[in-house]
DNA sequence: TGCGTAATTCTTGTCGACAAAGAATATGCA
DNA sequence: TGCATATTCTTTGTCGACAAGAATTACGCA
């Protein structure tokens, strides 16, 4: 019978380094599905006692989220997660649509084999997740199906720019289907497939177009998401 | 007589969360000035000695440099400055190129009073570091130069991955200048000037065209250098 | 002498504890 | 009672120490 060292490790049954990653992903899927509201607070000591493991990681993981915007730090005072800013919505409409056309673009131009089956699958993903009108996946793999697009485009500048504005747009979007009850845009299916056509027929000008015409639809989904929510705020 | 508390404090003459800031601030200059030589190793035991502090701000420090691409980490194994991608440049140069573009097209939109100043105070500095031959002014002064255009822009996305862009190019342009010993490109102050004044006419065309024309020059200018440096390894 | 294995060293990841800065609460005085 | 100050409490930033991997060295055997 081999000792089983539950002398001196009580529980720590988990790898060495995995313990940031995975209070890190899971923080931001918290915080990206809205499970974690924006301005809420953020205990490190709740977070390690929840995770049974120190500070150290736990602030790590912060770090991390606050180099993304992902979350706000007052020095020597609260942390909490980062708000949406309602009020200034233009620039991240204007990057998000750059983002769409660029990344469309140069997916047209550089992708491969690999890139194709990727973006397929990614597809097929979403086209089920809008199927089964699973709206917190629906979100998720949108943001992934674009991500892939991106990735074939091989430009790691824009890509980690268009993750993040995904990311942000996973929020809000997360917000409309929230108060609209899992609306089914299958609109978004045949754009995300003419898309597709494009790429795999190297049209970059088509692509671009597509791209423009993708990104113009959320924004005004977005938009009337706003207008709708403060609409009814005001009622008499 | 006021009791100096230098009992039990020996010599911490530094502000509580001032130290991660600093060592923060300390590494990405010496990063981004090639004083850190891309791929040379960082020892968090020697920092934590050289700056008599504990490894725990260092290494949040070297956690918010890696979410920038500044160093690489291995896990449970070295840490690096992060390396120069000679091979693979074309991304970034698109990145830079279409950045330029849109920052100074913004700006020339949406410029405020108080952003010319800024713009203006910039670009004096670029001016006498030319002037001064001054290569390490030179390289820090254009890119906050470019950085307060940016700024006047008003899109936050933008002006990250814009700043994340100019660090890189900071990066290959001290390899110029260290090797070339300081040439200087009046033609850069030249063109500032012409961007500057678009700005303030508010020509959003002409400040794209500029973009465009500023950021191949420097295009330009770093395939030079490689081709340069190449010329001189393989000469018999 | 050469190679595979075991011991050692070195670096990183994690921990528990302490100290400082704010915030909250209590106390004193008008 | 109302306000200013002092005290306690909570949370964050920092520290020193320990433990786990990986790299390096030492060792043993063919």
């Amino acid at each position: 019978m081999k000792a089983t060292k539950a002398k001196a490790m009580p529980a720590p049954e988990r790898k060495r380094g995995s313990g940031v990653k995975f209070v890190y992903d899971l923080l931001r899927n918290e915080i990206l599905d809205l499970v974690l509201a924006p301005g809420s607070p953020i205990d490190e000591v709740q977070l390690a006692e929840r995770f049974s493991m120190s500070r150290t990681p736990i602030r790590e993981a912060l770090v991390r989220l606050a180099g993304e915007g992902l979350i706000d730090t007052l020095p020597n005072r609260s942390t909490m997660v980062a708000n949406l800013d309602f009020l200034n919505m233009s620039p991240f409409f204007d990057a998000l649509t750059l983002m769409y056309r660029v990344t469309t673009q140069l997916a047209a131009q550089n992708r491969r084999p690999a890139d194709l089956e990727a973006i397929h699958a990614r597809q097929a993903e979403f086209a089920a997740a809008v199927k089964a009108q699973d709206a917190l996946a629906m979100i998720a793999t949108n943001a992934a199906f674009h991500a892939a697009i991106a990735e074939a485009g091989r430009n790691p500048y824009f890509n980690s720019l268009f993750s993040r504005l995904l990311d942000e747009g996973r929020r809000f979007l997360r917000l409309y289907y929230q108060s609209y009850d899992d609306r089914l845009p299958q609109q978004f299916v045949d754009e995300h497939e003419a898309m597709i056509a494009a790429i795999v027929a190297r049209d970059t000008a088509l692509a671009d177009r597509l791209g423009k015409a993708h990104a113009e639809q959320i924004v005004q989904q977005i938009q009337k998401l706003m207008i709708g929510e403060e609409r009814l705020d005001i009622a008499l």
